[in-house]
DNA sequence: AGCACGCCGACT
DNA sequence: GTCGGCGTGCTC
């Protein structure tokens, strides 16, 4: 069915009008004709005209149902030769879109982020060996004629680094006739994985794993997997025979890491066990990598993406499996513009495309937890470590017993321990996760604390680099030698230890030892970083001091003794999830040491032993934490019912939800129960059913917000219901 | 996202 | 009297 319009002569003529979703926040797809002789689909990649300018676009069906005025319309100005994205992208678009409350338009955008990838690659040109033979045969002639019989066709300056000659070699051949130019195929990104190349021999709790993976992957069904298993148990030997599996089956796999820290071992690792890397993905990729990956991944060509959150927005051909690596990493969750959380779209990418997803982590969220227990998912636990390496013997400090000497951080408790680890010639990690000197600078005349101008938090002192910076927004300011508020000089007082600190510290008492500080602040990126974890896996220093950076799967042989400094930070800070994200880093830190032959050791200073998650920790059962978070969750989560409960989510950002909440509690003290969620996580609480009320607001401007939400409290029930109705997630739809 | 339109404050 | 601040609305 078209829209009718008046040929040359006048004769009315059917149109065809598609559907087009333009990269912009539009509710809904807008409608285009079709010039004739163009061929789209849907899944097509257009340009299309918007108001002034031209954009891209996505076709989303066949034909358009909607009703525009047909002076309106406008035609396609152009349909890319590439892979048309398929309907089960287009339909996770759309849900992403409507599960996060955003507008579809914006959603697509992710899927479209390679713009150049959208023409096809050009065709490298290339050399092939004719009959014809030189009339002067020279040496290095000779070298490139009997190297080039090897291959159908080179590339020119891929013969001439091969032979060893110079280009100019090459050039005198041709100009002969002995090669003659012909156009090669653009080269992959990756060479195949190969899924039998390094099949290493798995034996007990990781074969049974294994095997129910691949029984998951051949079934070819959505399914949704936990593997969780001590650092060490071999996860990742054990989802590497999913990916296999995956692969013989012609499909393509994907594997999601938080970070891209962790990704050169990584790739290492992948090679060692497939043959060949697999494709990155991941936000500071070159341009022109990024669109070669971009195309091969819609092509069917790249058959294994290792990437961060975005690259579920990669237009796959034919995925068969996603791997969720850490999964209960929070860099997973995308916190600006539209809100996800990658492990659990990857949830719903799989039940789209009905292919198993896999969430692996030595300390699962506890949402994912609680879906294991629940038998959403299944839960695969590995309990031995692989190739029989131990667990650290871990201990806590009691910072109130052992208390550090005046004006340090650290007990005389760690201090021996550090001192025993240096005369056995093995290395120390201390723990911090606190950049800078010191977290708080204060007037010791007049109590002035040095305050962002921007944010309310207190600006953290970097001595080395000499200033005060605010770790929310970035501000900075040089640290002054005179108090601003009374004038004073050289009264400022450092309160509280960073990293810098610390390594001030341990200088006075190790001054003969080798010290290197990690934290982001390291000057020199990620190149610098990656060499100063080469200089420490070589034995270059003795004792490390670094801040969660160091946690992330690096491995140090000689790491034997693991310091907490300070495990208690993050307990007290009001977030609902402090308790899990403290068990889950000290877990994965204190993991860092022990996978040696060496005995190895974890001290843990904190002035709350008592703590649950202290004593998890040195349990070494991580049950004990998990059972009782989530009952205290369960609690957290349950408003009184009877009154009324509000999720309040803003558009915008979490600190919104919060200011609104604040207000929201002035304005109206009987009302109780508001939890203050950010986008990414109300959904979820939803899916747990937690909340009699469920009202989702949505809104840019914060008036709407106190407007939608105080409109609903003076009209009562009535006007919940027809909120709820009216914007509402269906809760079920998760899975 | 851009870009135009429109309504109120401080200026040549 | 205008120039320009950014709030609002539109793009098939």
């Amino acid at each position: 069915m078209g829209k009718d319009s008046l040929d040359l002569f006048g004769a009315p003529r059917e149109v065809r009008v598609v559907p087009v979703m333009v990269p912009l926040p539009v509710a809904k797809p807008y409608s285009y004709v079709v010039p004739d002789g163009m061929h789209v689909e849907a899944g097509s990649i257009v340009q299309v005209p918007l108001g002034p300018r031209q954009v891209f676009g996505v076709v989303w069906a066949g034909e358009s149902d909607d009703k525009v005025d047909p002076k309106k319309l406008k035609s396609i100005t152009a349909a890319f030769d590439c892979h048309p994205l398929t309907k089960d992208m287009r339909s996770f678009l759309d849900w992403v879109a409507s599960y996060t409350l955003s507008p579809p338009g914006l959603v697509a955008r992710m899927a479209l982020r390679a713009p150049a990838a959208f023409d096809p690659e050009p065709m490298i040109e290339g050399l092939r060996l004719t009959d014809q033979r030189p009339e002067r045969q020279t040496p290095a002639r000779l070298r490139v004629i009997s190297l080039a019989e090897e291959a159908p066709a080179w590339t020119r300056s891929g013969l001439s680094h091969a032979a060893g000659v110079s280009t100019s070699v090459i050039d005198g051949l041709v100009a002969q006739g002995v090669f003659e130019p012909v156009f090669l195929p653009p080269p992959p990104v990756t060479a195949l994985p190969d899924p039998d190349y390094g099949a290493a021999p798995l034996e007990g709790d990781q074969r049974d794993a294994a095997d129910q993976l691949v029984a998951a992957v051949r079934s070819a069904s959505f399914s949704v997997s936990l593997v969780d298993g001590v650092t060490g148990s071999g996860k990742t030997e054990v989802y590497f025979e999913a990916v296999a599996e995956a692969l013989k089956l012609g499909r393509q796999v994907l594997i999601l890491l938080p970070e891209i820290a962790l990704t050169p071992a990584f790739l290492e690792r992948f090679q060692d066990r497939f043959g060949a890397k697999p494709a990155e993905w991941h936000s500071d990729l070159a341009p022109r990598t990024r669109e070669k990956v971009w195309r091969q991944v819609g092509e069917g060509q790249v058959r294994v993406v290792a990437g961060a959150r975005s690259a579920l927005f990669l237009p796959f051909d034919n995925l068969g499996l996603v791997i969720v690596d850490e999964e209960h990493d929070p860099a997973y969750k995308q916190e600006d513009r539209i809100f996800y959380n990658a492990r659990d779209m990857a949830v719903v990418r799989g039940r789209i495309g009905q292919f198993p997803v896999v969430l692996v982590s030595a300390t699962p969220s506890v949402e994912s937890r609680v879906n294991a227990d629940q038998g959403r998912y299944s839960h695969i636990h590995l309990r031995s470590r692989f190739g029989g390496a131990a667990l650290p013997d871990l201990h806590l400090v009691d910072m109130r017993r052992h208390p550090p000497a005046r004006g340090g951080f650290l007990s005389p408790v760690m201090l021996r321990a550090m001192e025993k680890t240096r005369e056995r010639g093995e290395q120390s990690l201390l723990f911090l996760n606190r950049r800078g000197y010191a977290p708080l600078t204060l007037c010791r005349v007049c109590g002035h604390r040095f305050q962002c101008p921007n944010c309310s938090a207190w600006l953290v002192e970097h001595r080395f680099r000499g200033i005060l910076q605010c770790h929310h927004c970035g501000h900075n300011e040089k640290t002054p030698d005179a108090c601003p508020e009374c004038g004073t000089l050289d009264h400022l007082a450092a309160c509280g230890p960073g990293v810098e600190r610390i390594a001030e510290e341990v200088e006075k008492s190790f001054p003969e030892s080798r010290i290197i500080v990690l934290s982001s602040d390291l000057s020199g990126g990620v190149k610098r970083l990656r060499l100063e974890l080469e200089a420490i896996a070589k034995g270059e220093a003795d004792i490390v001091i670094g801040t969660q950076l160091v946690a992330k799967g690096h491995n140090f042989p000689n790491m034997t003794l693991v310091g907490i400094v300070d495990a208690d930070i993050g307990l007290a800070n009001g977030d609902p999830r402090a308790a899990e994200r403290t068990f889950q880093l000290l877990s994965q830190v204190t993991g860092r040491a022990g996978r040696t032959g060496l005995k190895s050791h974890g001290l843990i200073q904190t002035y709350q032993p008592l703590h649950p998650v202290m004593q998890a920790i040195v349990s070494g059962d991580p049950e004990m934490f998990y059972e009782r978070e989530i009952v205290e969750r369960e609690k957290a989560l349950m408003p009184p019912f009877g009154r009324l409960a509000a999720i309040i989510i803003s558009a915008d950002s979490r600190a919104d939800a919060e200011a609104h909440a604040r207000g929201l509690r002035q304005a109206a003290p009987p009302v109780s129960g508001i939890s203050v969620l950010g986008p990414a996580e109300a959904p979820l609480a939803l899916v747990r059913g937690r909340y009699r009320f469920r009202l989702l607001v949505h809104g840019r401007r914060g008036a709407d917000m106190q407007g939608f939400v105080s409109t609903m409290i003076q009209n009562g029930p009535k006007e919940r219901a027809s909120l709820h109705v009216q914007i509402d997630i269906d809760p079920q739809s998760f899975l």
